[in-house]
DNA sequence: ATCACAGATCATGAATACAATATACTGTAT
DNA sequence: ATACAGTATATTGTATTCATGATCTGTGAT
């Protein structure tokens, strides 16, 4: 009857549903950093019941996107330059391995849909340079590193980096108003490409520590240029 | 009047308890691997509402300590030998991380205190050579490789390695029915903190990969003499 | 005008109530 | 005995209610 698993498709939870949202908001920056959220608010706005919404905003505690200030009032976090060079050594820790990994595991359908997303990408730039959101380019940057954990086949991996990539995000998007630099990631990416394609791990360690800390010091320029946005 | 910070102790939320509550009895091994979770059993044996419980319940599932089965009952996680791989690879690359950083970082202070738990583990085991539960030796292992990550002052780095451990602590739980090897531990974790405390970072890295490699062996070794614990 | 205190409003934690759905059970008909 | 229908039960998702504590506001005393 049914060839195998099908996984059918219950309604989403409202918790789901509402964690979407408000993810989404957060990582969007339609909440600014530092902005308070209140579960009868969010409830009246979206109306569902204070319940779904308490539960995911306790889920999104647990990331790390929001945290309870001194009196228990849940705001959106708020990075400073410190934490921005913390997360990007950890997500450089995972991403070594991550590369590493794909180095000896991805197979042609791998590195084909790697390919895909550069093509897509480069498509992308050139067709609307100037027009690209911030939350786009953060979009093709996140699919382009997912491919490429997604090759090692570890899960875990995958799982510890999309919690960096979130809060890589909401970094980017609290201190980013003008274009990334459109042109150095495009070759970066590439250059990692090729590395795993021809699986020569040196080369692709080297690819990937390039581009993790020349992106480091973009971000952490522009924070500094900034001013101090430490809570 | 109070001289600075004051950070005075509202009663833990009951959420907070149960949630500790349930994460020490899975760690601890209490409900076996694959056991069913329900939320009203739980809440009658605690004698608490549904409430709190559900919170604590999707916070494990968000750790993925306890995961959904394909009709959405929670049970806790059991771990295959893929599994004890993939998370020891992860851990291997956030604690060369840590140790990097720990080089660099750590004042006499930290020094100290890992000196310490070396001192007390050392302690412990001369004193009850066989008596100690594997719950007391993952404790005295958890400690000293938290005691590193903190001389890194990463947050988010102790962050990530928090969560490993946890895995790393129920993998073991399911697996280990005799004793660890205590005294290769011992002399791996003095080497750690030798190379540490000299600020010889090449040399950490080495004995952080020799440490973590042959746990992970150990581990392995033991699972597959169980039979597979797939699912 | 400023401070103090009372009351009102708001926000959250937790319990309970209700609804929908999935599972198990029981009895009947073949 | 087996298959099936129908009912009961169990479990979870969501809403609502209640209680407690925090915050704000305004009035009166100094």
């Amino acid at each position: 009857m049914f060839s195998s698993s099908a996984p059918i498709q219950r309604p989403q939870s409202l918790r789901e549903q509402t964690y979407q949202v408000l993810r989404s908001a957060i990582l969007s920056g339609e909440f600014v950093a530092g902005s308070r959220l209140v579960e009868t608010q969010i409830a009246e706005k979206l109306q569902v019941s204070r319940t779904p919404i308490r539960e995911a905003l306790q889920q999104l505690q647990k990331e790390q996107l929001i945290v309870a200030d001194e009196n228990g009032n849940l705001r959106v976090i708020s990075f400073s330059a410190e934490d921005a060079r913390h997360l990007y050594r950890c997500r450089l820790a995972l991403e070594q391995e991550s590369v590493t990994e794909a180095c000896q595991y991805a197979t042609s359908a791998h590195l084909e849909k790697i390919e895909l997303i550069i093509q897509q990408a480069e498509k992308a730039i050139a067709q609307q340079p100037n027009q690209l959101t911030s939350y786009q380019l953060l979009h093709i940057d996140y699919q382009f590193h997912r491919a490429i954990v997604e090759c090692s086949g570890n899960p875990w991996l995958a799982l510890l980096l999309d919690q960096l990539f979130d809060k890589m995000a909401l970094l980017r998007i609290q201190t980013i108003q003008r274009n990334l630099q459109v042109l150095e990631i495009r070759s970066e990416h590439r250059q990692i490409y090729e590395a795993i394609a021809q699986h020569n791990v040196e080369q692709a360690l080297t690819a990937i520590r390039d581009h993790l800390i020349s992106s480091q010091q973009r971000v952490i320029l522009e924070i500094e240029q900034l001013g101090a946005v430490s809570l």
